[in-house]
DNA sequence: AATGAATGAGCCTTCATTCAT
DNA sequence: TATGAATGAAGGCTCATTCAT
């Protein structure tokens, strides 16, 4: 069949589809719109219950100007979660700061995430939505904050303020910590009191990090 | 149910729509089949991918014999979630004893899950996807787990092998880390070298728990 | 991407896709049903106006019922090229006789396609469009007929009825007289005057046939 | 025109969208290289398939650009039709001359017509798919080619070179055999073998058209 | 209980054409 | 003239669910 080139053939991986380049002010604005738009929408629906066309609504922007920026659903998608993980990475990075201790450090980024969430309670639906929709996305998320965690540790290792056996596994499980204590204190909250602070939260993993939960004497 | 806004009206949210229960021997190994095909299914595919179709023709039988055992295709994902957080507690119970201490038991309990999930891979997918299908079998699967480490944490400060300040933080903190060291080590695996043992992986993280990942000096 | 299988992808002509066979009397009714829509449909409109709703709606069915028998609005068309060709084929075959001379199989085969295409004027459209929407049916279905000819021409040659040089390039300007009368004086017709019968045609082109237009003497 | 029933209100046909003469140089360069590009893009994808935005890609302009030069798609391939029934008529016309024969003339108008078809395969879709496009067109096209075959035999039929019954029937099979020995041996061409020249072809085919097919005694 | 044909709402995507600059 | 962003009607296809047998 020669016909019709039928709708999005699924992409094989290699094939980068760079979405397209908006080359005046007007155009760039509009990708703003969307890419918003398309975060509260994913935010609030998922990725398959989200629907183009309320998302161009949403952006207040005709349908077919969708495709003038992104080949599909899927590709926006993508590329959304690409721009939550940097944001998460920045947001973390800028409140850490030289002088501090690696625990403290390692506290401070955790209560800059909480944070981040609660402004941004999205992102978890997106992110573990990105498990169906898009693996690679959500592999590559998680291995790398582990890695940075990883790398924290190490220095940490270094400057003698760790054990030195503690290593990718530690990472992991700290990633664990902090991924589920932001599910159960910033995007479920408290219900009828008001959710603890990100700091009180990033306080109490802290001291589970650094000493553990065994009585002193045990 | 987020899913599709089918012909059907939406039921009211108070009707169960408890799936019918099978009276004959042939019935029971019908529904037998069914269960069995779609937890290969949806693990395989997530819940959006699947497609009932797909599920009849694994068990073997017609489409239409779907609907004498289920009300729909939510229905039949929620009764899968509740059989297999059913599965997790009855695996992770009978690997723990009386005589264990309680680091032990949070030891073997972790242990027992990663086991069981190197058996059931699919259980990673279907409870993350809860997520966008049924939100509510979702937080009931982690708050239950939760009120479950929690109970234990409990008895540990009351044994006096606790620290007396610890609580539901913790228990979300445990939870966490063991979920993510189960999507590291079991369900990723290593690529290159063998994944490391159920229980290696346990005691790593058994050690963070008990003494944290301080230095002895600092 | 793991999503949706986006849309048929476009079909490999190694796979050869067969049309699902209904298995109750039911299905069959309603296949035969789709098929004689799709000829109107096809013949009236073209391919590329031609749409699958357009045809559902003149079959009485639902749009859906359209994929219980067909993989695509492709596949159908595919169907119905061949449905067509074997038409021709048949009655030609049952206006020749054993008794007849070459020539008069030549004219009779003539008259009967010219009577074929009187009663389905879609059958142009059809053939013809699909050198666009499937090229590969398109150049067997010429293959096929001027082969046919070829065929009768050398029986002819053995016969000695015929100049023993004709051959393959007979064979096509054959077809291509037969193809473009039938064009002109069935398709088109006469406008005012009342077109000739396919009798007369075809007697005149195997006048033509047969002895060239050469004066007797030139 | 058959396609898209798009915004614009539907023209209505006394408006013959005349297309803009370009009034500069660069105008004209532009509005060139706009008919070489959709000549090639039309030849190999077809009417359909062939896309605006394609063309002018293909020209290295805008898109918006062409809509100075066409008032639409369709407006351009009649355009195109025109164009090549032009080409075709010049380039067998200057290949005959008065010294010719009739049946002379014949041959090398055929040849004329399969080596200018050798150069522009583009032709046999382009003129094809007007069938669906422009109906109008494609019967113009050849009703007029057609035409002057039927001249050619009138001066054949005053000079005595041909049979006197000749007329009509005989332009429109001359017109067949032509156009489908075209499409075997110049368009699809061999396979294996080097194509025959258009002479040989030529040739063969005004023997049939001389003598006819049945041997001498017959 | 089982079967499989029938239903139709829903949504992604395409692309000719318009328009503001 | 040229540009390229914006528009939106249109249509192919999917699949959960229903229903007649």
């Amino acid at each position: 069949m020669a016909t019709r080139k039928n709708q999005a053939a699924t992409r094989s991986d290699g094939d980068a589809g760079r979405d397209k380049v908006p080359r005046t002010e007007r155009g760039r604005r509009t990708l703003r719109k969307l890419l918003d738009a398309s975060a509260t929408e994913f935010g609030e629906k998922g990725f398959h219950e989200a629907s183009v066309s309320s998302i161009t609504r949403r952006a207040g922007v005709a349908l077919g100007t969708f495709y003038t920026y992104f080949d599909s659903k899927d590709a926006l998608f993508r590329a959304l979660v690409l721009d939550l993980s940097d944001n998460v990475r920045t947001s973390a990075r800028s409140a850490l700061s030289e002088e501090m201790t690696q625990l403290e450090i390692e506290e401070a980024a955790l209560a800059a995430f909480l944070r981040f969430a609660r402004e941004h309670k999205e992102i978890y639906r997106i992110i573990d939505e990105a498990e169906f929709v898009d693996p690679q996305s959500y592999r590559t998320h998680y291995e790398t904050i582990a890695g940075r965690i990883e790398d924290r540790l190490a220095r940490g290792v270094e400057a003698g303020v760790y054990r030195d056996d503690v290593g990718e596994l530690e990472a992991w499980a700290i990633m664990g910590m902090n991924v589920f204590v932001g599910l159960r204190y910033v995007v479920w909250g408290e219900g009828d009191k008001p959710a603890p602070s990100a700091e009180t939260v990033a306080k109490g993993v802290n001291r589970l990090l650094a000493k553990g939960i065994a009585a002193r004497g045990a």
